[in-house]
DNA sequence: GATGAATGAGGGTTCATTCAT
DNA sequence: AATGAATGAACCCTCATTCAT
């Protein structure tokens, strides 16, 4: 809000309607979402979202038919930032790129935090599954791309199936963080990292990869 | 609880009111149960949990404190029925059993429905966080125990940390069913069977295992 | 509350419970009666309803699912206490008669206050209106056979429609008092009930019935 | 209303503006009177009728200190609207010119449809009410002295109080069209002239009037 | 003057929990 | 023990009214 504004001073007086307005979005917003985290979806109350932003009640209305819909905002703007990341394979050792890669995207992840949420809204809104399974589904075959590219060039298992290896990527990835602390374990990425590639390559190309990664021209986006 | 204690004293002259005080508690256990499955934990209210279970409101309160405690209890009862299976190692060919494993596994959470709940209430309720997370400890412990033996016996990869091996094992094993509907693929067990096993062992020992796994004596639970 | 009580005392230690409920509907029904008159129906909230009936606002709930069906239920009950009175025509003098009937009935419509709510009601509730409708056309109906019973033995006007005089009739008596005191004038009984009768029956007939009033056996209900 | 002070100080330097905010008033009163017909009064917002006036929220309050006055001011141009007719007796056959009457009142009342509101504000606002009952005296003294010079040329019954007979007419001619439909009857304008004009005259008076009705040449406002 | 975003009191309704019977 | 009516705090949402722009 004050960044706006300091952007402005000296050249005009007023800050347009419209960003106003969304700014009150955003702020809204930003309130939804940490007190989602904070409290759950069905614990946080609309008149709450509002307070917490620093509006009124009914200004939450304004922008929101309702607390479904914060929500839903909230998500069709990030949804891909749920995902697991895209790493690329054959740049140096891919152990190291894909222990960084997920260091990241849990990073990211415990920033918004709505992930905690997820499970709670797939189970009771048909609807928010839905976005949630497209958003998944479009990853999914980005993913499945790159390794296919990778499976062309005869890197990857030959005996496993690539759908399989594929989703079992993603759950992994996306599982990471929250899960290991569940088993007691202490979360190692690069320990991870390696059960990850050793489902996608065998131990012999992860070699190959390591020693001649940067040599490898080719860039493969998965 | 004290119903229990006093059942302890004196043989058995209360027997009786006993198993009927018990007998309502599994009602309004298996009533809320269902209801929770249905229409999620929070959408589930006491009254309808006490109707569903054909006793009176209040009947409600007299064998639970509350909503929540009838959820825990609940899950004391089941916790284990939410974990991955222990499969046998070294019993003829291990993909098999371990996809067979899978399919009864998921069976069974389908039938329990409960572990849709559960994502829910680990957002909202750390002492059920608690819970659960302690189950998950003793699950993990037994399957790490046995994939230790395989590993004593040089059967398992010896790169790869065990403790994420087996967290791997059992978050794939967990999300097998409704994860791979959600990227609009198959589940195929045989083929999710085939990834874990490849985490555990490298080709070769799956070989072996598959062709003398009757041959080797001893059975492994993990 | 306290008859039904007194009249068990020394029989039954306890009210059954159908009959409190009932009670308490009843209290609900009255206190709902009371606010309606003295405030408007949009004005009269639930929660004013409840706590005037020394209820919980909850309690409310449990017996009317809303405010409109309360009122419902209060016309349901009461609708005919609207409608304006069924004469007995050739019982001594008519129009003394009438002025007794429509006094009484103004009496009864005060006392129960109702009908000021009714054209708000029905400008607004569709259902409402056939409700109300339905009852008037029963009432209507019953004072036309007492006019065509008098029409047969030739004592109305034979030039005038008896479906527009019962019409009128009833349009007369139902807004006898307060359309009265709204033009400025004092309600008199007995000049409406001329106008009445002088709507009905030619001079002479009135005087006819007037006097030979008791000597006609026959009463006519209307 | 300072607005028209203004106007009459110092000829028309500001009348452009007072036309301009006089159109906005204007159709401020209208849109109120459309969306007060469809949806009744409680039920309009003041947003709406803004709205509906293609003006601002705001802009409503600078017309009218609330919505209950913009209902006041739409009454105070238009109650003459909701009375009954004013009749010249003596004009030709009575009957016809009160049918004639009571048909164009009834459209003008449809037109405006306002009278549909009028119970409901009645039964809530006393000031609201005396506006009201004020108008109707105005038009009841109208009446009355009408019917009085039909009582000295002696056309009238000599045995009913004038004042329940001008009553009596007011009432029947305001409730016409709705309450005629309510009794399942068709609205017969004839028939109720019948009915209302014998209230005033004696038959032998009617036959008189229609037939030398032109030839009287005096006319009598009502 | 005009605007329409913002306000927040208040209405309708639900439901976890208690308690008289 | 069992019952289910009663409770009332708290939820969601609306809308009359204000006020900065």
């Amino acid at each position: 809000m004050s960044d706006r504004e300091d952007q402005l001073v000296g050249e005009f007086p007023l800050i347009p309607k419209q960003e106003r307005a969304q700014l009150k979005r955003d702020l809204l917003l930003k309130s939804g979402h940490e007190l989602f985290i904070l409290k759950g979806y069905e614990h946080t109350t609309a008149k709450e979202i509002a307070a917490h932003a620093g509006v009124a009640t009914g200004t939450f209305y304004r922008y929101f038919s309702d607390k479904r819909q914060l929500l839903m905002s909230l998500l069709e703007d990030r949804i891909e930032m749920f995902m697991p990341p895209e790493p690329k394979w054959g740049v140096s050792d891919p152990e190291t790129t894909l222990a960084g890669l997920l260091e990241s995207h849990d990073k990211r992840l415990k920033e918004m935090g709505l992930q905690r949420l997820l499970p709670e809204l797939v189970a009771k809104d048909a609807e928010f599954a839905q976005v949630l399974a497209s958003g998944k589904r479009k990853i999914f075959t980005r993913i499945l791309s790159g390794i296919k590219l990778a499976n062309d060039k005869g890197l990857t298992w030959t005996d496993l199936d690539l759908n399989t290896v594929t989703w079992s990527l993603m759950t992994l990835a996306e599982h990471t963080p929250e899960k290991m602390k569940q088993c007691g374990i202490q979360t190692d990425y690069h320990e991870v990292a390696k059960v990850i590639c050793r489902l996608i390559f065998p131990p012999e190309v992860i070699i190959k990869l390591r020693t001649c990664g940067t040599a490898d021209e080719e860039e493969n986006d998965i």
